[in-house]
DNA sequence: GCCAACGTTGGC
DNA sequence: GCCAACGTTGGC
């Protein structure tokens, strides 16, 4: 299964008070079912989503990101699918949620670089869901185009500083995208 | 390759 | 519990 998170393992055992709460991220009640997912291309990218049908969303490793994937996600919810540190980076296609949140099985093997110590089955640490090819942008949304629309203001992919690899997409951001990218996925 | 931004770690 | 040091992300 390829890697599609590049941060290193955790080198460490954390201590057990590195596990923190999770803070929540949304507001209560506002259900959230839009996402961008990010991928370095050269890592796994849209084509490898295409090629293989479905995969798990493996190596996540921010509590943030997390979260999403656990609590707030769920079958069904299109995802922006995203080509980070590439040339040019931007938006390539759509995928959709296609499972219930489980665990990372690559915390628990050691030979994984995203082996985690301090995780065990009975007490998991990080979550995932799976993601279905949905479909390759006819035309492909670079950042640049993302970032000259006044209608896309706001959007979280282009805040600077925005780091996290999983971000929440409003519906009319998502059906702005969408139209960019001459998709031919509604919103339904 | 640079470096700003940000999350995490760990010394105190 | 503070916060400096460190490591990572990711655009440029």
């Amino acid at each position: 299964m390829a890697a599609k998170n590049t941060a290193k393992a955790l080198k460490k055992a954390p201590k057990k008070t590195a596990a923190k709460a999770p803070k929540k991220t949304a507001a209560p009640g506002v259900p959230h079912n839009a996402w961008l997912i990010k991928s370095e291309p050269h890592v796994f990218s849209i084509d490898d989503l295409a090629r293989d049908g479905k995969t798990a969303w493996e190596g996540v490793r921010n509590y943030q990101a997390r979260n999403f994937m656990r609590d707030e996600m769920a079958e069904g919810d299109l995802a922006l699918f995203y080509h980070s540190s590439s040339d040019p980076s931007g938006v390539a296609g759509i995928a959709e949620v296609a499972s219930a949140a489980y665990p990372d099985p690559s915390q628990f093997d050691p030979q994984s670089d995203y082996f985690d110590a301090a995780a065990t089955p009975e007490e998991p640490r990080w979550f995932l869901v799976d993601f279905k090819f949905v479909e390759r942008f006819p035309a492909f949304v670079p950042l640049a185009a993302l970032k000259a629309r006044s209608d896309l203001e706001g959007m979280a992919v282009l805040q600077k500083g925005q780091r996290l690899s999983i971000q929440t997409v409003s519906d009319a951001h998502l059906k702005v995208v969408l139209a960019m990218g001459k998709a031919k996925t509604k919103l339904k």
